[in-house]
DNA sequence: GGCTAAACGAGACGGTACGTCCTGTCTTAAA
DNA sequence: TTTAAGACAGGACGTACCGTCTCGTTTAGCC
């Protein structure tokens, strides 16, 4: 039922957009990335990027997607230690992969300039990954009683970020184990 | 030993150039932040901008310094947990003067673009913070043997920058609570 | 012998292009008309234009010989005053039309920029006009002895394009009257 | 008392700027001709060309005034028909000069499109001339007392232009003549 | 009635230019 | 030597059209 009429959308050129995207960020830095660019080194007209994405940093958004098919599989081993020691080492693995870090810098940086993909952005790579992880954290409600979930969550997916962004680079193994250790504590001790 | 010669560096022009910066910021966001705009809206010459700063950002680093003199007393109760709640506490004050968060967001935005203020700003920012919140924890040694100080120290600053760049909103009394809950914890259950 | 096979072309577009042609150039002005538009206003698509008119001033001057049926009747009292007379008096007529006149300085305009659309605009606006008034004027050899026909027609047409292009405006009876003498005059008295 | 403060403008950037414009017109057509071009051709910014000129006819209004020094000098020889002939062959030798005869007809284009170009384009070009000629004319008031200053001016101009912007080419000697003769005749035989 | 073929609307495509804004540098006169 | 002023080359912005192209659809003549 979809409107067909008209000449249908160029599949090289779309592809073509999102190479030049993520190999002038990786080549260039963030601050060389401007559309002017993409659709000159993709041979593309400007307006065909303006027709698809809303701004520059929405191409990058979608060549990050199409590379990693942000399939971060949620683990269930039976035990949230288990589970989120997985969690958290996928989440290392995947900051590990070419350009994936430029990328995720890049569109937390936009975040900060422009509400409007600030939004767009929380839509499509913050709140699933938070539901992942609160489904995660939900199997086992009686674990860490003294916190709501939303609290935890906050604490893995920022130290996560802070990573990212503040202190440049990825965890080790043993900073996961410690992670894991410190979140995962039944608070029988406490107060 | 200051060279003294010429006319001297005009203070005016300097609180000029710092008020103009913030104020834009304030009202129109950090888009519409350009040093051609700073000089029009505080009557400066561009030139004299670029004499004394490295970027725009930095202006407007040099502003919130100016504003908030960041003056986080280190808080000194005796015991982890009323530290540590003190700590927090404060941080999200300050989180919510006005203007603060904005000027968090440019800086930590700047960061991921432009490799050479991201150094100024971690000198500025944020080792200093980790620093004072280390001799803290340092303090009480066998608390949380389980996890080095430095893992600690990114989990604190994970979710208070968290809370800034990637989900808006300061967190509420109830979640320092939970977060001082989740990293005193003595981890004798633990295993 | 024509090619009678295929959709045969529509007339209701043909007509609506026109139409919007002429409106636009009358509503906004010269500068304003692009094939574009015309196709977004008479709800056509742009190919069927492209396929039909050379440019978009050839659609405009279609448009024109629609409106006019240029049929400026060659006068014939007898006397070449008379005759002048009523043939400027047509000119000034014509030139008064609503919208001809703008419809004449786009084509000239066009023709200073497009040497294949000059060579159209002479063929079907300058040439019968020049040999209609040729005829005229040769129908009275001896009165204006002293000046090829050639060079009377070029006093006749520059008058009424300068009219027309550089002092806009057109000219009134008593102009006329005034034209008429001094193309008739015999030149008796001269040298 | 002319106010001298900031840069002052760049003669250098001035004269490339009037150099490509008439080169361009000049090789490719008054079509060829815009900004973006004679900025790219002219190594100058964009701006700097916005900066000093209305538009890219404006600058070739400018080269034109620069190659021409409009100095078409007032003949006066003590004759209506000597001065006449001086003054129309004036215009046919300027008409000849390499580029004149393109740049007029861009500037008359571009009249019909702008009205406010249109303006400066009549104050600059036509006005002048008018009057020139009118003063010449108004030496032999009794010569041509059947007919306006005015209507005469028309005459002249209208053949000039037509001959530039309907018809192309210059009027050979002979042509000069015969508009001499027509336009001084004395108009006894009149009526 | 089915087939062929041209014209149709829609609209995407690679381009070019628009006029504006900003960058970082420069060149003045005044302080 | 710093200052305000402001011109400079350069580059990107987002929009408008250019002329071309590729769809599905419509409308005719021909078999």
């Amino acid at each position: 039922m979809t409107e067909t009429r008209g000449r249908p959308r160029s599949e090289d050129s779309r592809r073509a957009i999102l190479a030049a995207a993520a190999r002038i960020v990786a080549d260039h830095g963030l601050a060389a990335l401007s559309i002017e660019r993409i659709a000159r080194e993709s041979g593309v007209g400007k307006q065909t990027i303006y027709r698809w994405w809303p701004g520059r940093v929405d191409v990058l958004m979608e060549a990050l997607l199409e590379k990693v098919h942000v399939h971060i599989p949620l683990p269930d081993n039976g035990s949230l230690e288990a589970d989120l020691r997985d969690f958290l080492t996928a989440s290392r693995q995947i900051g590990r992969l070419a350009g994936v870090r430029d990328l995720l810098r890049a569109m937390a940086a936009e975040a900060q300039v422009d509400e409007a993909f600030a939004a767009r952005f929380r839509e499509t790579f913050v709140h699933d990954r938070r539901a992942a992880l609160a489904t995660l954290l939900e199997r086992y409600p009686d674990q860490r009683a003294d916190a709501r979930v939303e609290t935890l969550l906050d604490l893995v997916f920022g130290v996560i970020w802070y990573r990212v962004l503040i202190i440049p680079g990825t965890f080790d193994e043993e900073t996961v184990e410690e992670l894991v250790r410190v979140l995962v504590a039944r608070p029988d001790r406490v107060r």
